[in-house]
DNA sequence: CACTGGAGTTTACATTGTAAATACCCATGC
DNA sequence: GCATGGGTATTTACAATGTAAACTCCAGTG
């Protein structure tokens, strides 16, 4: 990925239709590894990704992968790249706004729509250490805060507010995702039961808790994240001034 | 730890005070373990945590850690769990509020605080699976929580609002510090450069993000984080109406 | 045909988490 | 004194992992 390539590399048409049951053996590639992996953790989970297994999965032994990427540590950081294109093509395919206020929602549904598709991978985008220092999680893709500031240009915005929004924005989206994705995994599995070592959830002792057992259960993510993403906004517009 | 204890134990005096060169050969306990792992993944990184290693530390083979903790998995759980307890303490020691909006702020600041004591611990404490599905990161005491409704409830919050006020401190938290706590880790090591692996940050190719390097770089994490609190302070005003 | 260079495999090894068996030690029975 | 016993730490062992190095296989070129 050195090269960086848009939908045109050796398999334009095709796409994603690769089988754990090997199909003619098509030669192994980059984004074909890099698309297993993402599909791996999507349905195995992040901790059951071994080279071995992910090799298997897609036909070939595990140190054949090891021609296209450099190590496991690389090949992470490649899938996490990999989802955030995922954002960068759906982002550009919304269409055009017509206020700042639409650009940013548009934006923010955008990353969320990634981390509710890829929750097991989400944690990974948030925590992954930053290949530059301002590049912050969840928006790691260059491509992405060029664009991104380009539009708040666009917009009118001065580069100085320009900054100060895209960190605000950056915060936001992690904390709220990072808190729904962890959430979501946690519906999907439930891989390993750590009770009864240091946490016995005896409810009887705290009575605040227990009297809003109910509110505190109910996600109302979504609610939430609308909310915290008007107010977001609302701050945004005080920014400009 | 399921008798939680405050400060007394076996040893209350002479806190802290094992080094790697052995002392008089203290027998184990599961506080000097975790405290032993705090240290270790404050100093070396969570990647460089082993069992033989923390052993090690200790004075003592591998699987003496075992009589005490179950497994890794769960030794960091207590990790995650004992850098709270700092929290609840550093909370309990600030003197009281005089009104939510300071005891919000106390509250925000005494998690700050822990963020960039421990920022290699921090991801851990955002990541790891709650073991309440409303135990929200970096949330995730029982005692912690109960103590926050407690106090919200004495500023005379009802408690649907409390819920939501919870929620929102725990996601603008999470966001806020996880952010800085990633790049204060940055800063300590740099250990392992993966550049050269799809990422080659050139930037002449991005002219809004060249236009602004040095305001990206600038952290700055301090002012932003108190003007997104105050936000939030702010927020929570409407909310309680 | 021999040959060369790339794609995938085999083999090998150090490191990890952890189970099981063992050795050590100190306090109590006589 | 010595046996004994219960807990604490060590030893040994093993399967799984990431990855280096050597090897095999084969298509395409002279």
């Amino acid at each position: 990925m050195d090269d960086r390539m848009g939908p045109a590399g050796t398999e334009d048409v095709d796409a994603d239709a690769e089988a754990t049951t090997a199909g003619p053996r098509r030669p192994l590639d980059q984004m074909r590894i890099l698309r297993a992996a993402v599909e791996f953790i999507d349905v195995n989970g992040l901790s059951k990704l071994t080279m071995r297994r992910l090799g298997a999965h897609l036909g070939v032994e595990a140190m054949a992968l090891y021609r296209y990427v450099p190590g496991r540590e690389q090949l992470l950081d490649g899938v996490v790249e990999m989802v955030m294109d995922e954002l960068y093509e759906t982002t550009n395919a919304g269409g055009l706004s017509t206020s700042w206020q639409e650009y940013l929602q548009m934006q923010a549904h955008a990353v969320r729509t990634i981390a509710v598709k890829h929750p097991r991978i989400f944690p990974l985008v948030a925590t992954r250490p930053p290949s530059a220092p301002w590049l912050r999680p969840p928006l790691r893709s260059l491509r992405w805060v060029e664009s991104f500031l380009q539009g708040l240009h666009d917009y009118g915005f001065r580069p100085k507010v320009s900054v100060a929004v895209y960190r605000s924005f950056a915060t936001f989206l992690l904390g709220s995702l990072l808190l729904e994705s962890g959430t979501l995994e946690d519906l999907t599995i439930t891989e390993k039961v750590n009770l009864a070592f240091i946490e016995d959830d005896d409810l009887s002792s705290y009575p605040m808790i227990s009297a809003v057992t109910e509110e505190l259960k109910d996600g109302g993510f979504e609610v939430e994240f609308e909310a915290a993403l008007e107010d977001l906004i609302e701050r945004v517009t005080v920014m400009r001034s």
